[in-house]
DNA sequence: ATTACTATGTAACCAATGTTACCGTAAAGC
DNA sequence: GCTTTACGGTAACATTGGTTACATAGTAAT
């Protein structure tokens, strides 16, 4: 695990506190689409990603879901940070985008490295500003854009996480994440590929020109 | 300043802590309407809100604008707190909603005082954690409420921070923050009167039954 | 009082999105 | 092979919200 921790967090922090990240943190893999943590839970550990990607969802009152943003690795969730502090619930979903490797790191490490390591703390802080700007880009995308921009947007983040220009999502699936229905995305993913912008298929879209 | 301080932060902070506040820091008072902080501008301190309240916009290319939250007495800009470490620009516009008073502390006390009172980080993240909660709700708004819905809420927070049931809003400044346009705001809020939940007058809005 | 301006009300229309329904085809199960 | 199920295409329609246009009523300026 060392290696592991090295390779992708090496240069965020020194020495000894990757050493005590290895001390205490349990490495973890998890297969594509596993939940690892859902609205109402207590959170008892903070995930540091080693690869892979995280995709982190809301809910409304009927069930109905919302992308907010992807974690990619050497990111953490922000959403654990304060948990641990507060001992609040969490107000998200995580579930594995794609095959994912992650330390897990007791929360209660989190207070002690705090005031121990500057690196820490930037780490922390750092992760905060990010989420806070993948929120902020959330709601532009909400707001200010009309669906079909919504949803090339949505192809082109898939693609970019997945390292890969197949998005292999149904439209079903695709709509319970932008939050609207299957119908209106077929419709516009027709719309896309008239354009030229992607290619349908059955259970895989091909993006062109990314 | 430091009876303010006390008075406001006194139960967050220790003495220390609020000693060193009240050397660096200067008290400011701005009155309604007053811009704090731009799109693009550079942080130079961050903000403890003493009393009044600041609105926080979010404006798209075409410069239409989006309430995103409010601040209150006892919080500070989330934002603001990682530009001192970053150097990066401020992705939100800050406008006074009402004459207020805070106390303006230079950026560069932000990381001092992490490593050294563990009130200031506890404080940090729970300003962290509150900010990401306001922007969870402002997306569940955005992207599960009708704007019937969305303009009853946006009513019912005006009237929280302001502690007064009269909102002084034209249907226009209403349709400039919630993104939407005026004539959309006048023929739901009549909606809203012939419910009996308001009360419609010349540049004001009575909110009954809250 | 007259004029000009601002805020609001409302109708008519349009565009975007959501809903229901039905069809054809690919894949999976048997 | 056959049957069933999942997936995607599409038409028809409903609803929400955005736009244009114009009327009326306060308010301010002179």
């Amino acid at each position: 695990m060392i290696n592991e921790l090295k390779n992708n967090y090496g240069h965020l922090f020194e020495d000894a506190l990757l050493n005590e990240i290895n001390q205490v943190g349990t490495f973890k893999e998890v297969s594509e689409g596993s939940k690892l943590m859902d609205i109402g839970d207590y959170i008892k550990a903070m995930p540091l990603l080693i690869s892979g990607a995280i995709k982190i969802l809301r809910e409304d009152n009927d069930g109905d879901e919302l992308l907010l943003y992807f974690l990619e690795k050497g990111e953490t969730c922000a959403m654990t940070l304060t948990c641990c502090l507060g001992h609040t619930k969490s107000e998200i979903r995580a579930i594995a985008e794609m095959d994912t490797k992650l330390i897990m790191v007791p929360i209660q490490k989190m207070e002690e490295w705090s005031s121990k390591y500057k690196s820490w703390r930037h780490f922390v802080f750092e992760s905060y500003h990010n989420r806070l700007n993948e929120m902020l880009e959330t709601i532009d995308s909400i707001a200010f854009l009309k669906m079909d921009e919504r949803l090339l947007k949505y192809l082109n983040d898939k693609a970019r996480v997945s390292d890969n220009s197949i998005i292999n999502n149904t439209h079903q699936e695709i709509a319970y994440e932008l939050h609207t229905s299957r119908v209106v995305v077929s419709r516009l993913l027709k719309k896309l590929e008239n354009l030229g912008k992607i290619e349908l298929h059955r259970n895989h879209i091909i993006i062109k020109n990314i």
